[in-house]
DNA sequence: ATATCATATAAATATATATTTATATAGGAG
DNA sequence: CTCCTATATAAATATATATTTATATGATAT
């Protein structure tokens, strides 16, 4: 319990889940779409998916991070989070990066 | 709201909700039933009521600190709090101080 | 007024968490 | 095999949070 809201009282953990509510993103994504450095971002995941608010899939040299771990509890958490959290500037970074060409 | 997660993401405030699930409970109840310093235990009080967790009433020498404060959010995650954790000997300790005589 | 009790606050210290920088791993492309 | 790209991990550092110890405040009783 501790450790879920440790994993949710963090501004960048609340944007990546609040990200995650779009669906599957690689961590490239999040990267550009936060505007982090890469091992920042991959230290927050790590905590999110530790914590078992996300889960990960790996294909290819790409993993994908997602929402929807967890028990009900925990779901309804990030259902809350992304009811009461705005994206920013994040959303249209994002996009910028694809239209860009992604990775 | 990372403040609010924040102050859910201690060990300590979680056991303080537990006991405040009791009812009121003045801070010298709350420093025996979890047998730490005072100091100590006023400062996690703090921060749970700056979260809008928890609300103080003063009544002579003694402060008064209960559940309830907050908005809808914040109530269902006391709920879920109490409901998830356990008092472990907290209360057994409360109840021995009560007995000795109390403050 | 003085002493005492309950609580809060401040300063010093300890500990945990986040960030940066550098490097490792592992999958594909050429 | 060598190079490049995506991601993770490690080590060093910075920052935030918690704990201890000492002191202040403010109410009551003597």
């Amino acid at each position: 319990m501790v450790k879920l809201f440790g994993a949710l009282s963090d501004e960048t953990r609340l944007r990546i889940i609040k990200l995650l509510e779009m669906g599957e993103l690689c961590v490239c994504d999040i990267t550009a779409a936060l505007d982090m450095s890469q091992p920042k971002v991959s230290f927050h995941l790590s905590i999110l998916k530790e914590a078992g608010l996300i889960r990960d899939r790996k294909d290819g040299k790409w993993v994908y991070y997602s929402l929807g771990a967890g028990d009900l509890f925990s779901r309804f958490l990030i259902i809350s989070i992304c009811e009461k959290y705005s994206n920013g500037d994040d959303r249209y970074r994002l996009e910028n990066y694809r239209k860009a060409g992604a990775c």
